[in-house]
DNA sequence: TGCACCCGCCTAAGAGTATTAGGCAAATGC
DNA sequence: GCATTTGCCTAATACTCTTAGGCGGGTGCA
């Protein structure tokens, strides 16, 4: 029988498109080894389980998101930064509705340390460098940044902005003219 | 065979129950029906599916998170009324995480039409009139507030923001200071 | 009060998914 | 060139979802 070629990271990756075709919740064992041309208990050879394989799935959009986010981010400060980190979340849950739903699959506090976790909030971090906070307000900040962001993607993403003038787009332009606003003038204490 | 009593409203309010003891995505006919002390196909008299279940479900919890809002509105303006909102949403997902992730479930569009979400927006339009907003800046202010509103319960629900400090308690306490302060000066286009 | 009907719950049965155990053959290493 | 490892397979079990069809108790009408 034709060997298939499988590795725990190949099928994160199968995953990861199955995901963006079907829905994250729809990525099971069953469907990927049907993707992948295999019968299904082939592939507990690579992974343990459903929860291993949907966690290296959430690792892998976790990784591939904080690339894009470094490469958005790089040589850019203060609104710009902001701007550019902001779209890099709001564009990959676009254009990678189950990764980005894989991305916000719950990790155990180990796999979450060990995951691109950290370099995302060193990334929110770094776009704060442009605005003149100090802890603990920056880490207000990161906090808020990360629940607009989040927020925003995941409400549109759902659905919740269609339907209904104006264009969401306007509304994310404006929620971040709005960020930027605030952490230029962040109130104090 | 003794009857027990079921309705769709009821199993609905139990389901309610199951997804805060277990989370939403173990909510399924059989739990309920274990719950309930029936035998599984019991349920399809009352439910027409899995999908059916959980929308009612979320109806549900949507309907019970636009009453306590109501309440805690009744009375109050300003930013008052707005942490008095936000403050809704923190605890229902903090008391009820079940029910509030089934509040996040898609709903069709004429589901969603019908249910309490509109009530909500609505609501959200009402704080802002404590604030001087025209359209369409309302609407994006409701988008915003939306965002972090959700985005921050779902983060904070989902640890991202535990095992460091800053409390998170401190840090909605500060989001929602800024809102309020950008709100009160919401920049000009 | 008696009876027919309906409705609520049941058993039976089929399909899909998750998981484990054990086998065979192709690739790998000495 | 042979032994071992490894990759994929079949077989089997358990659980969930869903439909079909049966039985009996409660309800309503005479």
């Amino acid at each position: 029988m034709a060997r298939a070629g499988l590795t725990p990271e190949r099928l994160a990756q199968e995953g990861a498109e199955l995901a963006d075709e079907l829905g994250f919740d729809e990525v099971t064992v069953s469907a990927l080894a049907r993707r992948c041309g295999v019968k299904v208990p082939s592939l507990y050879s690579h992974v343990r389980n459903s929860q291993d394989l949907r966690t290296r799935i959430a690792l892998f959009a976790l990784e591939e998101l904080a690339d894009l986010a470094a490469a958005a981010l790089a040589g850019r400060a203060g609104k710009d930064a902001l701007v550019a980190l902001a779209d890099v979340y709001r564009d990959y849950a676009r254009e990678h509705p189950g990764r980005y739903a894989a991305s916000r699959f719950p990790l155990s506090p180990e796999a979450a340390a060990a995951s691109a976790g950290p370099r995302h909030s060193q990334m929110t971090r770094a776009v704060l460098r442009g605005y003149d906070l100090t802890e603990p307000d920056q880490t207000h900040a990161v906090r808020l940044l990360g629940s607009v962001f989040h927020g925003f993607v995941s409400l549109e993403l759902a659905g919740g902005f269609s339907h209904s003038a104006p264009d969401s787009r306007e509304s994310w332009s404006r929620a971040l003219d709005a960020l930027d606003a605030l952490l230029r003038n962040w109130p104090a204490n």
